[in-house]
DNA sequence: TAGTGGTCTAGACCACTGA
DNA sequence: CAGTGGTCTAGACCACTAA
């Protein structure tokens, strides 16, 4: 390894690389100023952010709009073989689990929605929002779509609790058969809010398409999940 | 919806959007030049590459390395659950599949490798580094770590073919147990350069490690995917 | 060799956060 | 209200690609 001079945008990576493996910025930490980063580092702060964005690309740092960078947690652990709710999960991992509801209300299911769980075209569907988070951070933002026809009045629940036990406990329905769709990509501005993160930040969206014990599709959860917040376990017998 | 200005960076993002989804700009085509699309819209280049970055976040156009931003390509399914080797996967769906081996020899195994195989410190592996193409554009680089007790001399024989049939037709072993583990990342440089992608482009790691029928660990891949080359499904009963 | 993308400079204004 | 991040301007030089 010869010693080039290493050009700006790669060196503040290693710098700020080296110091968040050392552990010398603690986790969860928050970053200096980009002013101050850009001054530390002596170039512009065009150029330290380009430094940034690679960074969270990796997952080592992320960003909370308009509050600053800060080093990424851990990941979780998500198996999609493993039926477990997002709570159980979390907490089995050694980490605390916490759910926001933005909404839930009936409204007119939109074309993919009709699709995905096999309506007729203008069917009503319950629409439920959720935000969740992982030792304070907002990692998850989902829509859950509901067949209303095996869950009437559901919304009147306390539905920051785990679905699967409010259909379990109050419609006796449980989960049967699941697909699972897996997509990198960026949160549009509709998830990009409720996370506190920047419109065009990557993402994983997760879709996942519910039937119950006998077969029917009963509901379908698109998830997008901060693209540094998790990783995805399958194991294959 | 009232018509409030939009910033420069939305107003080119949702023009380019409309372009690719409406197919006037054919799939795998080249956008002009940025100069030319920063005249276009009227702004600066670095506005304008602030756009294409959130489209390349999203999957809708990508990169090569100095050669101009492209139309992407519908996604691969990739379904870990289906025992399938990638040719296979591809002529399936029916794109064109292509492997160029990089490098195939016996080196002594990092600390990663010996952890995944469970070898003991000092162990010696075969690496085999590969790139892989789908309708000739690259959109892989893995590297496989195997086992050399149970694949003596396997370096020699033609490594562009699948290794599944290598595996098969030569030493008499099947796959058996696989455990995958999908993470959303960067690439690193020298996952970089074979794909012919700037380093820190988003990507998926996908890690696959194998073991035969008889249960034993016989290989580990590490799989570099750019991040809207595919998607993941998985189907659970 | 012309034109392209990759990188970088040196500023600026605004909206919002947090004290 | 001071400071921050989000956005934008108007240039520049270099290494590389494609003709």
């Amino acid at each position: 390894m010869r010693d080039e001079a290493p050009r700006p945008l790669t060196a503040i990576c290693n710098a700020l690389q080296e110091q968040i493996a050392h552990g010398l910025l603690p986790q969860g930490g928050k970053l200096p100023a980009e002013r101050k980063l850009s001054e530390l580092f002596d170039t512009t702060r065009i150029t330290l952010r380009e430094a940034l964005g690679q960074l969270e690309a990796q997952g080592l740092i992320y960003r909370e709009e308009r509050r600053g960078w800060f080093v990424s947690p851990p990941r979780l652990a998500y198996n999609p073989l493993i039926r477990s709710h997002f709570h159980a999960m979390v907490a089995e991992q050694g980490r605390v689990p916490a759910t926001e509801v933005l909404g839930a209300r009936l409204i007119p299911a939109s074309v993919e929605i009709c699709e995905l769980l096999e309506l007729p075209a203008l069917s009503s569907v319950y629409q439920i929002r959720r935000a969740r988070r992982v030792d304070g951070r907002l990692v998850l933002y989902v829509e859950h779509y509901l067949n209303p026809a095996y869950f009437p009045g559901i919304i009147d629940f306390d539905l920051t609790q785990s679905l699967t036990d409010l259909y379990s406990s109050e419609y006796g329905i449980h989960y049967g058969r699941v697909r699972f769709d897996m997509v990198p990509t960026a949160l549009h501005p509709e998830a990009a809010a409720p996370l506190k993160v920047s419109a065009g930040s990557p993402a994983l969206r997760i879709t996942r398409i519910n039937r119950d014990q006998h077969g029917r599709l009963i509901d379908c959860d698109l998830e997008y999940w901060r693209h540094d917040a998790i990783h995805v376990s399958v194991e294959v017998a």
